[in-house]
DNA sequence: ACCGCGATAGCCT
DNA sequence: GGCTATCGCGGTA
């Protein structure tokens, strides 16, 4: 079942935890890869250092995260690679999710050819992780790129979100990735992750 | 497995 | 001009 437009009026720190195990859908090169979500981290503008919307800051990059939740926010980052988030809350909030990693599901050759031009069965048991396990690796092996900034993640198109098999899990909390210039947003624990699962960037 | 480093371009002051 | 919500490599272990 496709996720609705409500389910991204919560705020971040509540979807980030939400999110996790949920289904991600990519249609690209005619096939229609799957994966779960197994890691996040929340920005939330108003109060975080970390946050490119930080201070208000509302520029053409920073748009996206001002938007009422559900769309994509993908910006690019150290001239090579792109990140994605999931916005949430409401609209003028500034507050998204970054997709940090994901589990795929399926169309596992697909991947390794995307991300290290190989056979699945070819790889390393390093490698089979590194397909996902970051949140500019997952947009390589998912063909995320700024096209797909704005894309409304509520609709049946090429990139959406499914609710996914209910599953259990135990999620861990803790402090973000990449951030040390944030100062007391360093120590924030916003990053949640599924315990124990195998794709997540760094325990 | 972990550490240090360089790559590289758009964004913001 | 300085910085960046990262990655992959090569060296060490």
């Amino acid at each position: 079942m496709i996720l609705n437009k409500e389910f991204y009026k919560q705020g971040a720190l509540i979807l980030a935890r939400e999110l996790l195990g949920k289904v991600i859908i990519r249609k690209v090169d005619g096939v229609t890869l799957r994966a779960k979500i197994v890691e996040t981290e929340a920005y939330i503008g108003e109060i975080d250092k970390a946050s490119h919307a930080y201070n208000g800051r509302r520029t053409e990059r920073t748009e996206p995260l001002f938007r009422e939740g559900g769309i994509a926010y993908v910006y690019f980052i150290y001239g090579k690679y792109y990140c994605f988030n999931v916005i949430s809350g409401l609209e003028d909030k500034g507050e998204g999710v970054l997709i940090r990693a994901l589990e795929p599901l399926n169309e596992f050759d697909y991947l390794a050819k995307k991300r290290f031009n190989q056979n699945y069965d070819e790889l390393s048991e390093t490698k089979k992780k590194a397909i996902t396990n970051g949140p500019s690796k997952l947009c390589i092996a998912f063909s995320i790129d700024k096209s797909e900034n704005y894309k409304r993640l509520y609709e049946e198109g090429d990139f959406y979100i499914e609710e996914g098999e209910k599953d259990t899990f135990k999620i861990v909390e803790t402090k973000r990735i990449g951030i040390d210039y944030a100062e007391e947003a360093i120590d924030f624990p916003w990053r949640f992750y599924i315990e124990g699962n195998k794709y997540i960037s760094k325990k």
